[in-house]
DNA sequence: GTCTATACCGAGATAGAC
DNA sequence: GTCTATCTCGGTATAGAC
């Protein structure tokens, strides 16, 4: 484990949340890590590997603080409103989803570490869900997969929408939107 | 009104959607529009101008498509039952929000016209929501700001989704999702 | 493991003839 | 209005010395 070599995955990291993967060029990264190009393609075999590496890095980071969540023993609707009323940056963007519009992610190997924590993420909610159904929490008529999927769009949404009227708040307004209306539903359960 | 002008705009339309603005040439749009590089800047200044042209019309089409629905006399839910529930190819991406998260759409003149049609959408649901809420259909106690930008989000959202999973139908379930969840809120109205 | 030099290509745009 | 030639720059990577 040299530290070179991590010092660039994790400008690599850093680069793939500001700009996204098509954007970062190898240079950024040497000029972001104070490595040089040498040291850049001793290490990986060019910027697709590293990215591929920061990736999961970056997948399991984000695993981790949704497991901090969502594995504890608080009720369920306790759990989904402190993932989705977390205060966030809009204009960040989501450290993952970020890149998921990149031209460039329709390569699969790029796309493994992404769908990873996208699964992970989904299907956690719809475990969730599940529970809370059979617990007589949540009404039988809705589709736990679906409205997991929907959970965790509206996050990803937000970013879009951030983004696109360049408002930092979007997010967590659509976070809230949604989080009201899921209140909401289970009050009348 | 010059024909090779309009064939520019339309095929830089096309490749906005299919490919996003920064990984979009000029070379590219020359291919697709069987345009020279001589009148593609004679027309416009650069492939700023032209995006921008191309943007324009694109939420000139999209405003136009979404009035279709929610100008008529339907119930507000069948309106929004025929906005979210309208089949998508996930992995096309929003014909405007494709874009947003382009490195380049930091640029101020760019996101004129992708404000325009987001800021249009989210106002007219939320006109909508209100209006449900005047008429007793709809919940007082949810806000119609942020169950506005929700709605938005989660079409959004579902398209990175399904560009993450690599799974066209995404979006659909995410949209679906959405919807149950406010049939059944206004169910119990 | 790291450095500098070098190579090749495409992006984005300009020049000037027709 | 359109064409071809040309220009500059940065992305991405390799070569070979240290």
């Amino acid at each position: 484990m040299n530290s070179t070599r991590q010092l660039l995955i994790d400008s690599m990291k850093d680069l793939l949340w500001e700009r996204g993967y098509d954007a970062t060029s190898p240079n950024l990264v040497l000029e972001r890590s104070g490595a040089g190009k040498g040291s850049f393609y001793h290490h990986f075999k060019g910027k697709k590997e590293l990215a591929i590496a920061a990736m999961d890095a970056r997948a399991d980071e984000l695993i981790e603080e949704f497991e901090l969540i969502f594995s504890g023993n608080a009720p369920w609707l306790n759990k989904l409103e402190q993932y989705l009323l977390m205060s966030r940056d809009g204009l960040k963007g989501c450290r993952m989803g970020r890149i998921a519009q990149d031209p460039s992610m329709e390569d699969a190997l790029l796309r493994v570490p992404m769908k990873r924590y996208f699964n992970h993420a989904q299907q956690g909610l719809q475990q969730l869900l599940r529970d809370a159904q059979n617990a007589g929490q949540l009404s039988q008529t809705l589709n736990p997969q679906q409205l997991s999927v929907a959970i965790i769009s509206v996050l990803q949404g937000g970013f879009v929408i951030s983004r696109a009227l360049n408002d930092r708040d979007m997010v967590n307004t659509a976070c809230q939107g949604l989080m009201a209306i899921l209140k909401q539903q289970s009050q009348s359960t």
